[in-house]
RNA sequence: GGCGCUAUCGUCUAACGGUUUAGGACGCCGCCCUCUCAAGGCGGAAAUACGGGUUCGAUUCCCGUUAGCGCUACCA
């Protein structure tokens, strides 16, 4: 890290939840623009809301980042200069803050019952005008206040927009974006609970916490002007923003639960690779400007720029990830794939079975070209664990005629007589027999195969054979031919 | 409804006024390789939403239309 950097960037998530992949998007670009730069990256929890406070949710998100490998500088569990890093553990800040506010007149308390607010809307929606706060409470003299609070009356605290100004909001991603006040409603920034809204403790936090730059979904821009008066109102000095393009269904409205999955979890429970999921994720709404499409984390933490983000959403492409996936698995040392390997098969119905891990490697090899998920190393070549429970009908009809009986008993005397036989062996072997039968290598290799694996495709035949070795070879082989009708 | 954002192959995207018969990737199709299935190699189909400007010249700049999306909560 260099400490001469002033980056300071965050991902904000509130705790309801599995972290989404939106949500692991925005701590990506976060994380990668604080590595690139020599910055500090900051987990902080907004939990300003406990009517959709999620049990273990922090926990779950934490646990989920750090499968991710986004290590954050400061934030909940670790600490920091800046602390606390959970929003409901700093109420104090913020109710100090929003005095400051009401006393520069900036905000000002409301006492209005929700009928009131209610009724308001409804007239405003009838006459097709903007439903907005009327200001009714600004008018309230110190005196009405003061016994209002001293009776312990509800109220809130809103920030009082000034009309007719113009707002403009510099966004690195977008431009400059200008808003006119009086379409701004007067924002509560302080709800009757004494919990603070995301407008007022998201600007507090971000000054206090010295946030240099917001990165975050462009959910967030039409209130970005409530945030800049804040900003304007305690006199402070604005953060650079940047508002990413959403991440979108395939029916182009924002990505949500529903239509397909959305959490991190999920993914990483259908067997995806941290490093897949990351490299796909950077590449919605990135890119590197070179037809590079394969990255590794430290290549995104070198090319990373916001300079180069997208304004358009992306839609979340399953396939391509699936795609990655493949590339990443097959890039993974053998060693890291057999770690894996001994995983899922721990976790299988093959738990009791014992491979030497020089076999395990070698159905590596033979199955990485024809997996994109680890768990397919078990679907799709069981029969490295098993014997052929059943034979695939179709190959049956194709492969094993009425002679291949016959033929595959020779093959199998032949088999037999070898001792401690290499790849070669067998090769040699099975040609030989098919010469003297006089039919072709491809006719005998056809029915072995599908003798001793119960399908028709897969890796080469004399793989095969070596990986189950000679004894279960010729057990198969034999019985194949009690068990195949044809 | 109001406000805002966005608009290149089905999808992710390149092009930062001319080097473009609009490039790459995923997916799809075909061929080659081959004991099968993959992988790999080669090739193919596939896009600048529409209409006006500006310019010698627009995918690129401006305006409008249309469409999509987002926001419009005492949710974030």
């Amino acid at each position: 890290m260099n400490p001469s950097s002033n980056i300071r960037v965050r991902f904000a998530p509130s705790p309801t939840g599995f972290l989404h992949v939106g949500g692991l998007r925005t701590a990506l670009y976060n994380y990668l623009f604080a590595r690139k730069s020599g910055g500090v990256f900051i987990l902080r929890i907004e939990d300003t809301d406990r009517t959709r406070y999620v049990e273990g949710a922090i926990e779950s998100l934490i646990k989920t980042m750090e499968w991710c490998g986004l290590e954050y500088d400061e934030g909940p569990l670790k600490g920091g200069p800046y602390g606390p890093y959970i929003q409901s553990e700093r109420l104090d800040i913020y109710k100090h803050h929003v005095q400051i506010l009401i006393d520069k007149k900036k905000a000002y308390y409301c006492f209005c019952e929700p009928q009131r607010i209610e009724e308001l809307r409804r007239s405003q929606e009838k006459q097709n005008l903007q439903t907005k706060y009327d200001k009714h409470c600004l008018h309230l003299s110190e005196d009405d206040i003061n016994i209002k609070l001293k009776s312990g009356s509800k109220f809130v605290v809103r920030l009082n927009v000034e009309p007719n100004k113009i707002i403009v909001v510099d966004d690195i991603i977008r431009g400059s974006v200008q808003f006119e006040s009086n379409l701004l409603d007067d924002q509560i920034l302080l709800k009757s609970d004494g919990y603070p809204t995301y407008h007022l403790a998201n600007v507090v936090d971000d000054h206090l916490m010295q946030i240099s730059h917001v990165i975050r979904g462009e959910e967030w821009l039409p209130s970005t002007p409530k945030h800049v008066l804040l900003y304007d109102s305690f006199g402070w000095q604005k953060p650079i923003f940047a508002h990413l393009p959403l991440l979108l269904n395939p029916d182009k409205s924002k990505l949500s639960k529903r239509q397909g999955d959305v959490a991190v979890e999920e993914y990483r429970a259908k067997g995806y690779l941290k490093e897949a999921l990351i490299n796909f994720v950077a590449l919605l709404g990135w890119n590197p400007g070179t037809e590079q499409e394969y990255f590794s984390m430290d290549e995104l933490k070198k090319q990373f720029s916001l300079e180069s983000i997208n304004k358009s959403g992306a839609i979340f492409n399953v396939e391509k990830l699936n795609w990655l996936n493949f590339e990443h698995l097959r890039n993974k040392s053998e060693n890291d794939v057999l770690k894996l390997l001994k995983e899922e098969l721990l976790r299988s119905r093959f738990k009791e079975i014992k491979l030497e891990d020089e076999t395990l490697k070698k159905i590596i090899q033979a199955m990485r070209p024809r997996v994109t998920f680890i768990k397919e190393f078990l679907e799709k070549s069981s029969y490295f664990f098993e014997p052929p429970k059943e034979y695939e009908k179709e190959a049956v009809k194709k492969h094993w005629k009425s002679d291949i009986p016959d033929k595959l008993k020779i093959l199998i005397e032949e088999f037999s007589k070898l001792e401690q036989p290499t790849k070669e062996d067998y090769e040699t072997v099975l040609k030989n027999t098919a010469q003297k039968l006089n039919v072709s290598n491809g006719k005998i290799i056809h029915a072995v195969r599908l003798a001793i694996s119960g399908v028709s495709g897969g890796p080469g035949l004399y793989d095969i054979i070596e990986i189950l070795g000679k004894d279960e070879t010729v057990k198969r082989l034999k019985d194949a031919i009690e068990q195949i009708k044809y």
